[in-house]
DNA sequence: TTTCTTAAGATTGCATACAGCGGGCGGCTA
DNA sequence: TAGCCGCCCGCTGTATGCAATCTTAAGAAA
């Protein structure tokens, strides 16, 4: 104690990242390839993106595996990286797994919710269809964001959050892809929030069949894009 | 073409392993782990592992960098690794998850599978069959990790597989664990043969409902261990 | 012109050096 | 003897050098 002056809290302050360099390395690509500023089919190597991201090629290249195992890029051994294709097949194959998997978080979610959580989620309803109304693309998906992770930290299931881990980037990507062309954001909006008030009101059954329904939708928002 | 006599072809010869060291270190340490020759609560170190496995610390790292995803160590940063303890709660909030996936594997494996593979299952099941009455634990976990695979594959969701890969490694440890105390190795090898047969009959309904019974008998396994 | 050979360039796989952080241990103080 | 302070050591995080391999393109041979 004593007089600690402006001593020992000092490296804080120039930090916009947090955590290892591997840490951020791996968000910053994650959000490249997702907003489609890297564009599927791009080649990449680890030196340039070294280069680019201005820090070694360790933290890179570690970045790099996980990115493979979240399907975003694919790496060909001795020959580059390249950012994965976005396939609708592939889609609705995620979509297969997603529909288990979200309603079972949803299930679970609405069952261990605690008060402060469950009023939580009424807000997340309450702005999604205002977001909606409002037209407001951008406000929708950072409350999706948002209420992807509440449930997955509400539903108390590790493995479920892991597993979805998996495939949130990639479904991300392709809603970025599409949604202008083809989303219907009210009703996305409506689903989404019935989701939210049915754990919000802890009704376990209400909130998986709502999340069928949900996922009814991006089903058929995967199957419109065949088309085009 | 022409003479090319004992040029060129000499790497494979020498090679236990496969792939790149960082395959081989992960093959390794999940073995060392899964059978408990490392058991929980035990430290390791990079450069520890480094030197027992006889190669360089990068595919280590990389390789518990993997590890530590699949729950069978902990990372703690500029401290150290730590095998991950074994908790019969964390046991049953994964087979949550794994209820979830299994049945989805097996009704899309039932409707998927070739005639080929179809006689696959057949085989596993009446290999499972045997196994038990022979009490033959070893081939009955072969079976089982046979039988894991394939209906990962069967069932052709890249998805489904990824989430399994996640937990398959916890889900063994556990058995190995415990099942000498109050595994039921009839029982187990019956329930999994019925899933086996619906799937070789192509029946998904049959199948689902068998992969829940399965899951059903692990579930009892798990608490039970809770018990003693 | 076409095809085979070979050489150069680029990229990853891997090893290793270095620095910073954190904990443990010994010594100092009361 | 108990408690605190500071040093030392080990560990990971990171950068970087080297080597093996794969692609590609140019040149030679048919």
């Amino acid at each position: 104690m004593k007089s600690r002056i402006s001593t020992k809290r000092l490296p804080p302050p120039a930090r916009p990242d947090d955590g290892t360099l591997t840490d951020r390395a791996y968000r910053e690509l994650e959000e490249l390839i997702v907003t489609l500023q890297l564009p599927p089919g791009t080649v990449l190597s680890e030196h340039t993106l070294a280069e680019r991201l201005d820090i070694g090629r360790t933290p890179i290249r570690e970045a790099l595996q996980r990115l493979a195992r979240d399907g975003l890029v694919v790496i060909m051994p001795r020959r580059g990286i390249l950012v994965s294709e976005i396939n609708p097949r592939l889609q609705l194959r995620l979509l297969e797994v997603r529909r288990e998997l979200e309603r079972l978080m949803a299930r679970l979610a609405a069952e261990r919710a605690t008060a402060a959580e469950r009023q939580q989620f009424a807000d997340v309803a309450r702005g999604m269809l205002k977001a909606a109304t409002q037209a407001d693309d951008m406000e929708f998906m950072r409350l999706d964001q948002h209420f992807n992770g509440l449930i997955a930290t509400v539903a108390r299931n590790e493995f479920a959050r892991r597993s979805m881990g998996l495939m949130n980037a990639l479904s991300r990507r392709f809603w970025y892809q599409h949604y202008q062309e083809v989303a219907d954001l009210p009703l996305a909006a409506k689903l989404h929030a019935a989701v939210a008030e049915a754990v919000a009101e802890g009704k376990p059954k209400a909130a998986a069949t709502a999340s069928d329904r949900l996922i009814d939708y991006i089903e058929d928002f995967a199957r419109k894009t065949l088309d085009t």
